[in-house]
DNA sequence: AACCGGTTTCGAACGGCATTCGAAATCCGT
DNA sequence: ACGGATTTCGAATGCCGTTCGAAACCGGTT
């Protein structure tokens, strides 16, 4: 009973990824086309999932699993490429926001889940914990701390966090706010190339690190 | 007819405005209740501002021209004091940053009109240009230019603007990201003081514009 | 005072939404 | 082939934002 193991169930979760990637605004997302693209109806969302915030959360925690993966093992690569020296700092960073910006540049991805998603938090009661247990999950940042410090040992645990957060902060501007980009930037960097764009963030957040 | 400048006009943006405020959540704000709280009925929002969605653009306008206007006195202020040296660069980050870091640890403010308001620019069609147009408007911060490039005179516009654009994405991470802010500082920094939070910001965003 | 066109307010609709629930249908071990 | 548990379905519920025609209100003119 209640499974989220069942084939309707996958169906369900593969057609609110296929939407929430489709849909340009969040309200485009009904429980009803949902059901319609799985060939099931709209009870069978409250059935397997209790609701459609609890289908939606179990879809972006699916992404960011492929997405974090995607950031270790880049992280992986870097430090086994400078063992036992310290890994490349440059590369770290690169590890850390790269992922997130090829995504949200690659029309094929499921970025858009993930942004709709981290909105769709401020829009349903808080007090659900399902949502915050998703996105303040940040175990797999916590992987670059380590890393991090021998690059910058006289940096403590809370500097390192600190500097991290607002890495991720730039990033998510980047990647979420285009639009203002664009236009303070005026025009002049092509964001629709993930490297140049990773090259300028690590252009800002490599000084952070450095003495 | 259609008038904005209507007394019952002003009273449901007041309303609007202060259930934002109040509300944790924005599926707490319905026509319904901010028409009570402004002694209206819903289709007094449809009369006056033709949607909901336009009432809650104008107010968020008009918040937002509250925190320019401080954020511009502070830049002033900072240009003023060391007139005609170039003004000190922690002074016109704190400028820049400062005045959301404040609005968003006063309870008393309207600053959580601002997060709803963009999270609902997500959430509804992005296509509306009147939540583009508020969004996108960056020209107070187009005035900070001048002032960092006689700082850093090294760096061109796009340059600066590029750095301008990360550190408001530090901002919005550390105003509307708070719980994983917490975590990845492990609750080491008092991110209720604004003064603190000011301050490890500035550390992070000055070396942008250091050589 | 009575009238009147323009402006504003109101209340009863309408369609769409997520969700609930009891009944039907399906599945599977016996 | 049966029977209990699991899954699907469809009608009903209560909310939502918005629409629309009628009522109320207003200020200036007879």
């Amino acid at each position: 009973m209640h499974g989220r193991t069942n084939l309707t169930a996958m169906r369900l979760m593969d057609a609110c990824e296929h939407l929430l990637c489709e849909a340009e605004a969040l309200e485009d997302l009904t429980a009803r086309r949902i059901a319609i693209e799985a060939h099931a109806t709209p009870s069978a969302i409250s059935y397997h999932f209790g609701s459609q915030e609890e289908l939606v959360a179990a879809v972006a925690e699916r992404v960011y699993r492929r997405l974090n993966a995607e950031r270790l093992s880049l992280l992986r690569k870097a430090a086994d490429r400078r063992a036992p020296e310290p890994p490349d700092l440059d590369e770290v960073i690169a590890a850390l926001v790269g992922p997130s910006i090829r995504w949200s540049l690659d029309p094929t991805s499921s970025y858009p889940v993930l942004s709709h998603f981290t909105s769709m938090a401020k829009t349903h009661r808080e007090r659900a914990p399902h949502y915050r247990r998703i996105i303040d999950n940040v175990e797999h940042h916590r992987a670059f701390v380590p890393h991090l410090k021998r690059i910058a040992p006289w940096l403590d645990d809370v500097d390192i966090g600190w500097r991290l957060n607002c890495a991720l902060g730039i990033r998510s501007q980047v990647t979420r706010s285009r639009s203002r980009t664009e236009v303070l930037t005026n025009y002049s960097i092509d964001l629709d190339d993930p490297d140049i764009v990773i090259a300028r963030m690590v252009e800002v957040i490599a000084p952070m690190f450095r003495r």
